[in-house]
DNA sequence: ACCTGAACACCGTTCAAGT
DNA sequence: ACCTGAACACCGTTCAAGT
Protein backbone atom coordinates (compact mmCIF):
# COMPACT_ATOMS: atom_id res chain seq x y z
CA UNK A 1 0.00 0.00 0.00
CA UNK A 2 2.63 2.43 1.10
CA UNK A 3 4.42 0.89 -2.01
CA UNK A 4 7.87 2.32 -2.07
CA UNK A 5 7.79 4.72 0.86
CA UNK A 6 7.66 1.97 3.55
CA UNK A 7 10.96 1.99 5.56
CA UNK A 8 11.68 -0.86 7.87
CA UNK A 9 10.47 0.57 10.75
CA UNK A 10 13.53 -0.32 12.85
CA UNK A 11 13.71 1.14 15.73
CA UNK A 12 17.20 3.23 14.78
CA UNK A 13 19.38 4.31 17.52
CA UNK A 14 16.48 6.69 18.71
CA UNK A 15 18.81 9.83 19.77
CA UNK A 16 16.93 11.16 23.47
CA UNK A 17 14.11 11.03 25.08
CA UNK A 18 11.41 11.02 22.88
CA UNK A 19 9.63 7.86 22.10
CA UNK A 20 9.10 8.08 18.77
CA UNK A 21 10.55 7.33 15.56
CA UNK A 22 12.02 10.39 13.61
CA UNK A 23 10.10 11.77 10.97
CA UNK A 24 11.38 11.20 7.04
CA UNK A 25 10.54 12.95 4.18
CA UNK A 26 9.03 9.67 2.88
CA UNK A 27 7.15 9.09 5.72
CA UNK A 28 5.08 12.83 5.34
CA UNK A 29 4.45 11.98 1.40
CA UNK A 30 3.32 8.88 2.17
CA UNK A 31 0.16 10.33 4.65
CA UNK A 32 0.33 13.25 2.49
CA UNK A 33 -1.00 10.85 -0.74
CA UNK A 34 -3.22 9.03 2.23
CA UNK A 35 -5.04 12.04 3.30
CA UNK A 36 -5.82 13.14 -0.55
CA UNK A 37 -7.19 10.04 -1.66
CA UNK A 38 -9.49 9.72 1.34
CA UNK A 39 -10.57 12.81 1.95
CA UNK A 40 -9.39 15.31 -1.08
CA UNK A 41 -6.91 17.53 -1.32
CA UNK A 42 -8.13 20.22 0.83
CA UNK A 43 -7.47 18.54 3.76
CA UNK A 44 -3.86 18.13 3.31
CA UNK A 45 -2.12 20.71 5.47
CA UNK A 46 1.02 20.85 7.40
CA UNK A 47 -1.02 20.75 10.59
CA UNK A 48 -2.99 17.80 10.17
CA UNK A 49 0.29 16.47 8.65
CA UNK A 50 2.07 17.13 12.12
CA UNK A 51 -0.83 16.35 14.40
CA UNK A 52 -1.49 13.12 12.61
CA UNK A 53 2.63 12.21 13.21
CA UNK A 54 2.17 13.50 16.85
CA UNK A 55 4.47 16.00 15.97
CA UNK A 56 4.23 19.93 16.25
CA UNK A 57 3.44 21.73 12.87
CA UNK A 58 6.83 23.55 12.53
CA UNK A 59 8.89 20.07 12.59
CA UNK A 60 7.74 19.55 9.08
CA UNK A 61 9.60 22.42 7.60
CA UNK A 62 12.76 20.63 9.10
CA UNK A 63 11.78 17.97 6.38
CA UNK A 64 10.61 20.28 3.40
CA UNK A 65 11.35 23.72 2.98
CA UNK A 66 7.85 24.55 1.62
CA UNK A 67 4.23 23.38 1.47
CA UNK A 68 4.95 23.69 -2.23
CA UNK A 69 7.49 21.46 -1.94
CA UNK A 70 5.89 18.83 0.25
CA UNK A 71 3.54 18.92 -2.97
CA UNK A 72 6.67 18.58 -5.37
CA UNK A 73 7.71 15.75 -3.47
CA UNK A 74 4.24 14.21 -3.64
CA UNK A 75 4.03 14.20 -7.83
CA UNK A 76 7.84 13.17 -7.53
CA UNK A 77 6.36 10.11 -6.23
CA UNK A 78 3.58 9.45 -8.11
CA UNK A 79 6.12 9.18 -11.01
CA UNK A 80 8.53 7.16 -9.21
CA UNK A 81 6.56 4.68 -9.03
CA UNK A 82 5.91 4.53 -12.49
CA UNK A 83 7.36 1.29 -14.79
CA UNK A 84 8.03 2.15 -18.42
CA UNK A 85 7.93 -0.61 -20.42
CA UNK A 86 11.41 -1.77 -21.95
CA UNK A 87 12.08 -0.02 -25.58
CA UNK A 88 11.63 -2.24 -28.07
CA UNK A 89 11.55 -2.58 -31.94
CA UNK A 90 7.54 -2.81 -32.25
CA UNK A 91 5.95 -0.15 -33.84
CA UNK A 92 5.85 3.42 -32.36
CA UNK A 93 2.45 3.12 -31.81
CA UNK A 94 2.04 0.16 -29.65
CA UNK A 95 4.54 1.93 -27.65
CA UNK A 96 3.24 5.12 -26.93
CA UNK A 97 0.20 3.12 -25.89
CA UNK A 98 2.21 1.00 -23.56
CA UNK A 99 4.15 4.30 -22.31
CA UNK A 100 0.63 5.98 -21.44
CA UNK A 101 -0.55 2.67 -19.91
CA UNK A 102 1.66 2.89 -17.82
CA UNK A 103 1.70 6.31 -16.11
CA UNK A 104 -2.40 5.77 -15.92
CA UNK A 105 -1.39 2.88 -14.17
CA UNK A 106 0.45 5.00 -11.24
CA UNK A 107 -1.82 8.21 -11.38
CA UNK A 108 -5.12 6.48 -11.62
CA UNK A 109 -5.38 5.48 -7.94
CA UNK A 110 -4.73 8.83 -6.67
CA UNK A 111 -6.94 10.94 -8.66
CA UNK A 112 -6.84 13.79 -6.06
CA UNK A 113 -3.38 14.41 -6.47
CA UNK A 114 -3.09 14.40 -10.28
CA UNK A 115 -3.61 17.42 -10.57
CA UNK A 116 -0.31 18.09 -9.04
CA UNK A 117 1.49 15.92 -12.02
CA UNK A 118 0.99 18.41 -14.32
CA UNK A 119 2.58 21.60 -13.64
CA UNK A 120 5.41 19.25 -11.92
CA UNK A 121 6.65 16.64 -14.85
CA UNK A 122 9.94 18.35 -15.36
CA UNK A 123 10.73 18.48 -12.01
CA UNK A 124 11.19 14.77 -11.34
CA UNK A 125 14.15 12.58 -12.83
CA UNK A 126 11.00 10.03 -13.80
CA UNK A 127 8.82 12.89 -15.09
CA UNK A 128 11.55 13.73 -17.80
CA UNK A 129 12.00 10.20 -18.27
CA UNK A 130 8.31 10.07 -19.36
CA UNK A 131 8.74 12.87 -21.15
CA UNK A 132 11.69 11.74 -23.10
CA UNK A 133 10.29 8.24 -24.17
CA UNK A 134 6.99 10.23 -25.56
CA UNK A 135 8.74 12.11 -27.66
CA UNK A 136 11.12 9.86 -28.90
CA UNK A 137 8.49 7.56 -29.66
CA UNK A 138 6.92 10.44 -31.36
CA UNK A 139 10.28 11.35 -33.44
CA UNK A 140 9.83 7.65 -34.81
CA UNK A 141 6.51 8.28 -35.63
CA UNK A 142 7.53 11.24 -38.36
CA UNK A 143 5.99 14.13 -36.36
CA UNK A 144 8.81 16.95 -36.29
CA UNK A 145 10.49 18.51 -32.92
CA UNK A 146 8.08 21.26 -32.45
CA UNK A 147 4.94 18.98 -33.05
CA UNK A 148 6.39 16.36 -31.02
CA UNK A 149 6.60 18.50 -28.16
CA UNK A 150 3.59 19.70 -28.37
CA UNK A 151 1.67 16.64 -28.89
CA UNK A 152 3.91 15.19 -26.05
CA UNK A 153 2.22 18.12 -23.74
CA UNK A 154 -1.12 17.64 -25.03
CA UNK A 155 -1.19 14.00 -24.29
CA UNK A 156 0.03 14.09 -20.64
CA UNK A 157 -2.59 16.70 -20.11
CA UNK A 158 -5.38 14.56 -21.53
CA UNK A 159 -3.86 11.71 -19.60
CA UNK A 160 -4.07 13.21 -16.40
CA UNK A 161 -7.68 15.17 -17.28
CA UNK A 162 -8.45 11.69 -18.09
CA UNK A 163 -8.06 10.58 -14.32
CA UNK A 164 -9.16 13.75 -12.79
CA UNK A 165 -12.75 13.31 -15.11
CA UNK A 166 -12.66 10.11 -13.63
CA UNK A 167 -16.37 9.29 -11.50
CA UNK A 168 -15.12 7.58 -8.33
CA UNK A 169 -13.88 11.08 -8.20
CA UNK A 170 -14.47 13.28 -5.41
CA UNK A 171 -12.77 11.78 -2.30
CA UNK A 172 -12.88 8.51 -2.92
CA UNK A 173 -15.52 6.49 -0.14
CA UNK A 174 -18.91 7.72 1.78
CA UNK A 175 -19.95 10.54 0.41
CA UNK A 176 -18.41 9.97 -3.10
CA UNK A 177 -21.27 7.84 -3.62
CA UNK A 178 -24.58 10.17 -2.94
CA UNK A 179 -22.93 12.79 -4.63
CA UNK A 180 -23.46 10.56 -7.23
CA UNK A 181 -26.90 9.74 -6.95
CA UNK A 182 -27.42 13.43 -6.41
CA UNK A 183 -25.98 14.47 -9.83
CA UNK A 184 -27.92 11.71 -11.42
CA UNK A 185 -31.33 12.61 -9.87
CA UNK A 186 -30.71 16.15 -10.88
CA UNK A 187 -29.82 15.06 -14.75
CA UNK A 188 -32.20 13.19 -15.08
CA UNK A 189 -34.85 15.32 -14.12
CA UNK A 190 -33.79 17.39 -16.52
CA UNK A 191 -36.28 18.97 -19.23
CA UNK A 192 -36.15 16.04 -21.73
CA UNK A 193 -37.31 18.13 -24.91
CA UNK A 194 -34.03 20.48 -24.13
CA UNK A 195 -31.49 17.77 -23.19
CA UNK A 196 -32.48 14.62 -24.65
CA UNK A 197 -29.04 12.93 -24.97
CA UNK A 198 -27.63 14.38 -21.15
CA UNK A 199 -31.01 12.89 -19.75
CA UNK A 200 -30.21 9.47 -21.72
CA UNK A 201 -26.92 9.28 -20.59
CA UNK A 202 -27.36 10.28 -17.02
CA UNK A 203 -26.18 7.21 -15.38
CA UNK A 204 -23.04 7.51 -17.58
CA UNK A 205 -22.31 10.92 -16.91
CA UNK A 206 -23.22 11.12 -13.22
CA UNK A 207 -20.67 9.03 -12.25
CA UNK A 208 -19.94 4.91 -14.02
CA UNK A 209 -18.15 3.25 -11.65
CA UNK A 210 -14.51 3.27 -12.47
CA UNK A 211 -14.45 1.21 -15.28
CA UNK A 212 -11.53 -0.31 -17.18
CA UNK A 213 -13.60 0.25 -20.57
CA UNK A 214 -13.31 4.09 -19.76
CA UNK A 215 -9.34 4.27 -19.49
CA UNK A 216 -8.88 1.80 -22.33
CA UNK A 217 -11.30 4.12 -24.31
CA UNK A 218 -9.11 7.38 -23.36
CA UNK A 219 -5.91 5.22 -24.58
CA UNK A 220 -7.68 4.60 -28.08
CA UNK A 221 -8.85 7.92 -28.62
CA UNK A 222 -5.39 9.57 -27.94
CA UNK A 223 -3.50 7.07 -29.95
CA UNK A 224 -6.21 6.98 -32.36
CA UNK A 225 -5.45 11.34 -32.66
CA UNK A 226 -2.27 10.71 -32.91
CA UNK A 227 -1.88 8.11 -35.45
CA UNK A 228 -4.34 10.11 -37.62
CA UNK A 229 -2.11 13.00 -37.34
CA UNK A 230 1.04 11.24 -38.24
CA UNK A 231 3.19 12.36 -41.35
CA UNK A 232 2.51 9.09 -43.92
CA UNK A 233 5.68 7.64 -45.25
CA UNK A 234 4.53 5.42 -47.77
CA UNK A 235 0.44 5.26 -49.04
CA UNK A 236 0.30 2.12 -46.64
CA UNK A 237 -3.29 0.02 -47.48
CA UNK A 238 -6.16 2.11 -45.70
CA UNK B 1 -12.73 43.07 -21.16
CA UNK B 2 -15.62 42.78 -18.86
CA UNK B 3 -17.80 41.43 -21.57
CA UNK B 4 -21.32 40.56 -20.65
CA UNK B 5 -20.70 41.49 -16.78
CA UNK B 6 -20.48 44.84 -17.52
CA UNK B 7 -23.53 46.84 -16.49
CA UNK B 8 -24.47 50.59 -17.17
CA UNK B 9 -22.77 51.92 -14.46
CA UNK B 10 -25.54 54.49 -13.94
CA UNK B 11 -26.05 55.78 -9.97
CA UNK B 12 -29.32 53.68 -9.52
CA UNK B 13 -31.11 55.32 -6.65
CA UNK B 14 -28.73 54.98 -4.28
CA UNK B 15 -30.92 54.36 -1.45
CA UNK B 16 -29.04 55.65 2.04
CA UNK B 17 -25.61 57.38 2.96
CA UNK B 18 -23.51 55.30 1.66
CA UNK B 19 -21.60 57.20 -1.02
CA UNK B 20 -21.05 54.16 -3.19
CA UNK B 21 -23.22 51.58 -5.65
CA UNK B 22 -24.61 48.63 -3.93
CA UNK B 23 -22.36 45.64 -4.93
CA UNK B 24 -23.65 42.47 -7.58
CA UNK B 25 -22.87 39.75 -7.64
CA UNK B 26 -21.69 40.22 -11.65
CA UNK B 27 -19.45 42.67 -10.74
CA UNK B 28 -17.79 40.13 -8.20
CA UNK B 29 -17.81 37.61 -10.51
CA UNK B 30 -15.91 39.76 -12.80
CA UNK B 31 -13.03 41.25 -10.91
CA UNK B 32 -12.69 37.61 -9.29
CA UNK B 33 -12.09 36.42 -12.89
CA UNK B 34 -10.02 39.69 -13.49
CA UNK B 35 -7.86 38.96 -10.36
CA UNK B 36 -7.18 35.21 -11.14
CA UNK B 37 -5.98 36.11 -14.41
CA UNK B 38 -3.56 38.41 -13.30
CA UNK B 39 -2.39 36.95 -10.32
CA UNK B 40 -3.80 33.27 -9.80
CA UNK B 41 -6.54 31.29 -8.38
CA UNK B 42 -5.42 31.58 -5.24
CA UNK B 43 -5.59 35.52 -5.31
CA UNK B 44 -8.64 34.98 -5.17
CA UNK B 45 -9.99 35.62 -1.71
CA UNK B 46 -13.33 36.55 -0.19
CA UNK B 47 -11.45 39.49 1.83
CA UNK B 48 -9.53 40.37 -1.17
CA UNK B 49 -12.34 40.91 -3.07
CA UNK B 50 -14.00 43.11 -0.39
CA UNK B 51 -11.07 44.95 -0.12
CA UNK B 52 -11.02 45.52 -3.67
CA UNK B 53 -14.75 46.99 -3.61
CA UNK B 54 -14.03 49.08 -0.64
CA UNK B 55 -16.56 46.53 1.47
CA UNK B 56 -16.24 44.26 4.67
CA UNK B 57 -15.46 40.79 3.64
CA UNK B 58 -19.17 39.72 5.47
CA UNK B 59 -20.58 42.12 2.49
CA UNK B 60 -20.07 39.00 0.07
CA UNK B 61 -22.19 36.95 1.83
CA UNK B 62 -25.06 38.72 1.12
CA UNK B 63 -24.37 38.08 -2.62
CA UNK B 64 -23.09 34.62 -2.55
CA UNK B 65 -23.62 31.88 -0.24
CA UNK B 66 -20.15 30.16 -0.10
CA UNK B 67 -17.07 30.85 -1.24
CA UNK B 68 -17.80 27.26 -3.37
CA UNK B 69 -20.92 29.16 -5.16
CA UNK B 70 -18.71 31.94 -5.86
CA UNK B 71 -16.65 29.34 -7.87
CA UNK B 72 -19.64 27.89 -9.63
CA UNK B 73 -20.48 31.05 -10.34
CA UNK B 74 -17.10 32.00 -12.31
CA UNK B 75 -17.63 28.51 -14.25
CA UNK B 76 -20.86 29.36 -15.07
CA UNK B 77 -20.09 32.78 -16.38
CA UNK B 78 -17.27 31.06 -18.62
CA UNK B 79 -19.54 28.84 -20.19
CA UNK B 80 -22.24 31.64 -20.76
CA UNK B 81 -19.75 33.73 -23.12
CA UNK B 82 -19.52 30.52 -25.44
CA UNK B 83 -21.57 31.18 -28.71
CA UNK B 84 -22.28 27.46 -30.13
CA UNK B 85 -22.62 27.40 -33.98
CA UNK B 86 -26.18 26.22 -35.87
CA UNK B 87 -26.91 23.02 -35.69
CA UNK B 88 -26.30 22.35 -39.13
CA UNK B 89 -26.47 19.08 -41.87
CA UNK B 90 -22.58 19.11 -42.17
CA UNK B 91 -20.71 16.31 -41.26
CA UNK B 92 -20.52 15.26 -37.64
CA UNK B 93 -17.15 15.43 -36.96
CA UNK B 94 -16.95 18.97 -38.48
CA UNK B 95 -19.88 20.08 -35.93
CA UNK B 96 -17.66 18.81 -33.75
CA UNK B 97 -14.83 20.66 -34.24
CA UNK B 98 -16.78 23.68 -34.19
CA UNK B 99 -18.18 23.09 -31.02
CA UNK B 100 -14.87 22.12 -29.55
CA UNK B 101 -13.48 25.21 -31.14
CA UNK B 102 -16.51 27.50 -29.62
CA UNK B 103 -15.47 25.95 -26.16
CA UNK B 104 -11.69 26.76 -26.34
CA UNK B 105 -12.61 30.52 -27.11
CA UNK B 106 -14.20 31.16 -24.05
CA UNK B 107 -12.29 29.05 -21.90
CA UNK B 108 -8.80 30.24 -23.67
CA UNK B 109 -8.41 33.33 -22.22
CA UNK B 110 -8.99 32.71 -18.54
CA UNK B 111 -6.58 29.55 -17.87
CA UNK B 112 -6.70 30.08 -13.96
CA UNK B 113 -10.02 29.18 -13.49
CA UNK B 114 -10.44 26.74 -16.62
CA UNK B 115 -9.81 23.89 -13.64
CA UNK B 116 -13.16 25.37 -12.18
CA UNK B 117 -14.83 24.59 -15.77
CA UNK B 118 -14.24 20.39 -15.31
CA UNK B 119 -16.28 19.48 -12.21
CA UNK B 120 -19.61 22.60 -12.89
CA UNK B 121 -20.00 21.91 -16.22
CA UNK B 122 -23.38 20.34 -15.20
CA UNK B 123 -24.39 22.95 -13.35
CA UNK B 124 -24.99 25.74 -15.87
CA UNK B 125 -27.76 25.81 -18.97
CA UNK B 126 -25.11 27.04 -20.95
CA UNK B 127 -22.78 23.74 -19.75
CA UNK B 128 -25.26 21.03 -20.46
CA UNK B 129 -25.62 22.84 -23.60
CA UNK B 130 -22.50 21.88 -24.94
CA UNK B 131 -22.64 18.50 -23.48
CA UNK B 132 -25.68 18.13 -25.21
CA UNK B 133 -24.75 19.26 -28.64
CA UNK B 134 -21.37 17.31 -28.10
CA UNK B 135 -23.39 13.83 -27.57
CA UNK B 136 -26.14 14.57 -30.20
CA UNK B 137 -22.86 14.47 -32.48
CA UNK B 138 -21.09 11.66 -31.28
CA UNK B 139 -24.90 10.26 -31.50
CA UNK B 140 -24.94 10.78 -35.16
CA UNK B 141 -21.58 9.78 -35.71
CA UNK B 142 -23.02 6.45 -34.86
CA UNK B 143 -21.55 5.73 -31.24
CA UNK B 144 -23.66 4.34 -28.11
CA UNK B 145 -24.95 5.94 -25.98
CA UNK B 146 -22.49 5.03 -23.39
CA UNK B 147 -19.61 5.60 -25.49
CA UNK B 148 -20.68 8.69 -26.64
CA UNK B 149 -20.81 10.24 -23.21
CA UNK B 150 -17.58 8.30 -21.99
CA UNK B 151 -16.14 10.04 -25.08
CA UNK B 152 -18.17 13.64 -24.31
CA UNK B 153 -16.07 13.59 -20.80
CA UNK B 154 -13.00 12.59 -22.20
CA UNK B 155 -13.22 15.35 -24.93
CA UNK B 156 -14.72 18.53 -22.25
CA UNK B 157 -11.57 17.27 -19.95
CA UNK B 158 -9.08 17.21 -22.68
CA UNK B 159 -10.26 20.54 -23.96
CA UNK B 160 -9.96 21.84 -20.32
CA UNK B 161 -6.45 20.34 -19.97
CA UNK B 162 -5.25 22.08 -22.98
CA UNK B 163 -5.71 25.15 -21.78
CA UNK B 164 -4.07 24.57 -18.71
CA UNK B 165 -1.11 23.11 -20.31
CA UNK B 166 -0.63 25.99 -22.34
CA UNK B 167 2.84 27.63 -21.65
CA UNK B 168 1.70 31.52 -21.16
CA UNK B 169 0.22 29.99 -18.05
CA UNK B 170 0.64 30.54 -14.81
CA UNK B 171 -0.42 34.06 -13.45
CA UNK B 172 -0.14 36.16 -16.65
CA UNK B 173 2.18 38.73 -16.95
CA UNK B 174 5.46 39.91 -15.07
CA UNK B 175 6.54 36.90 -13.34
CA UNK B 176 5.67 34.42 -16.42
CA UNK B 177 8.35 35.51 -18.49
CA UNK B 178 10.97 34.99 -15.89
CA UNK B 179 10.03 31.61 -14.91
CA UNK B 180 9.88 30.39 -18.86
CA UNK B 181 13.36 31.32 -19.01
CA UNK B 182 14.73 29.62 -16.00
CA UNK B 183 12.17 26.55 -17.18
CA UNK B 184 14.14 26.33 -20.50
CA UNK B 185 17.59 27.41 -18.96
CA UNK B 186 16.71 24.08 -17.04
CA UNK B 187 16.43 21.67 -19.58
CA UNK B 188 18.80 22.75 -22.14
CA UNK B 189 21.29 21.87 -18.74
CA UNK B 190 20.01 18.23 -18.71
CA UNK B 191 22.58 15.48 -19.62
CA UNK B 192 22.19 15.35 -23.12
CA UNK B 193 22.72 11.51 -23.68
CA UNK B 194 19.95 10.83 -20.95
CA UNK B 195 17.30 13.10 -22.17
CA UNK B 196 18.18 14.31 -25.99
CA UNK B 197 14.72 14.65 -26.81
CA UNK B 198 13.44 16.81 -24.48
CA UNK B 199 16.76 18.77 -24.27
CA UNK B 200 16.06 19.52 -27.88
CA UNK B 201 12.93 20.03 -27.18
CA UNK B 202 13.44 22.43 -24.48
CA UNK B 203 12.56 25.62 -26.26
CA UNK B 204 9.11 24.32 -27.45
CA UNK B 205 8.07 22.11 -23.78
CA UNK B 206 9.35 25.55 -21.37
CA UNK B 207 7.14 27.79 -22.87
CA UNK B 208 5.93 28.38 -26.65
CA UNK B 209 4.12 31.31 -26.43
CA UNK B 210 0.31 31.36 -27.09
CA UNK B 211 0.01 29.40 -30.53
CA UNK B 212 -2.99 29.07 -32.32
CA UNK B 213 -1.19 26.11 -33.98
CA UNK B 214 -0.93 24.67 -30.69
CA UNK B 215 -4.86 24.81 -30.58
CA UNK B 216 -5.82 23.42 -33.60
CA UNK B 217 -3.02 20.64 -33.66
CA UNK B 218 -4.82 20.43 -30.40
CA UNK B 219 -8.08 19.86 -31.92
CA UNK B 220 -6.91 17.72 -34.69
CA UNK B 221 -5.90 15.19 -32.03
CA UNK B 222 -9.48 14.93 -30.18
CA UNK B 223 -11.12 15.37 -33.36
CA UNK B 224 -9.23 12.45 -34.84
CA UNK B 225 -9.22 10.27 -32.66
CA UNK B 226 -13.10 10.51 -31.91
CA UNK B 227 -13.20 9.93 -35.94
CA UNK B 228 -10.21 6.79 -35.93
CA UNK B 229 -12.72 5.31 -33.14
CA UNK B 230 -16.07 5.73 -35.13
CA UNK B 231 -18.33 2.52 -36.09
CA UNK B 232 -17.63 2.80 -39.70
CA UNK B 233 -21.11 2.30 -41.10
CA UNK B 234 -19.98 1.78 -44.31
CA UNK B 235 -16.47 1.02 -46.29
CA UNK B 236 -15.86 4.04 -47.20
CA UNK B 237 -12.65 4.69 -49.53
CA UNK B 238 -9.74 5.24 -47.34
C1' DA C 1 -32.23 45.32 0.94
C1' DC C 2 -27.62 45.75 1.88
C1' DC C 3 -23.90 46.14 4.89
C1' DT C 4 -20.89 46.32 9.42
C1' DG C 5 -18.34 44.54 13.85
C1' DA C 6 -16.70 41.33 16.60
C1' DA C 7 -15.47 36.76 17.09
C1' DC C 8 -14.09 31.82 15.90
C1' DA C 9 -11.58 28.15 14.03
C1' DC C 10 -8.66 27.45 10.82
C1' DC C 11 -4.36 28.25 7.52
C1' DG C 12 1.25 28.66 6.24
C1' DT C 13 5.44 30.46 7.97
C1' DT C 14 9.40 32.82 10.71
C1' DC C 15 12.46 33.03 14.38
C1' DA C 16 14.63 31.97 18.44
C1' DA C 17 15.28 28.38 21.43
C1' DG C 18 15.64 23.69 23.38
C1' DT C 19 17.95 18.76 23.59
C1' DA D 1 20.07 16.41 13.93
C1' DC D 2 15.54 17.01 15.06
C1' DC D 3 11.97 19.30 17.32
C1' DT D 4 9.19 22.93 20.29
C1' DG D 5 6.80 27.60 21.64
C1' DA D 6 5.23 31.77 20.76
C1' DA D 7 3.89 34.88 17.42
C1' DC D 8 2.32 36.88 12.81
C1' DA D 9 -0.36 37.63 8.89
C1' DC D 10 -3.44 35.51 6.58
C1' DC D 11 -7.91 32.50 5.48
C1' DG D 12 -13.54 31.38 5.34
C1' DT D 13 -17.61 31.83 8.03
C1' DT D 14 -21.37 32.74 11.74
C1' DC D 15 -24.24 35.65 14.21
C1' DA D 16 -26.22 39.60 15.87
C1' DA D 17 -26.77 44.19 14.78
C1' DG D 18 -27.14 48.50 12.18
C1' DT D 19 -29.56 51.67 8.42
Amino acid sequence: MTDTLSSPAKPRARRRSTGREPLTRDQLVASAIAIADAEGLDAVTIRRLAADHGVTPMALYWHVKDKDELLDAIAEHLFATMVLPEPSSRPWTDQLREIFAAFLVSVRPHPEVAGLAMTRIFGSPAGLEVTERTLAELRRGGFTVERSSDIACYALAALIALVRAEPACGPNGVKSEEATRAKRALLTSLPHEQYPNVVASSDTLAGRSSRDSYFSLGLDLLIGGIQANAPKRAAKSA
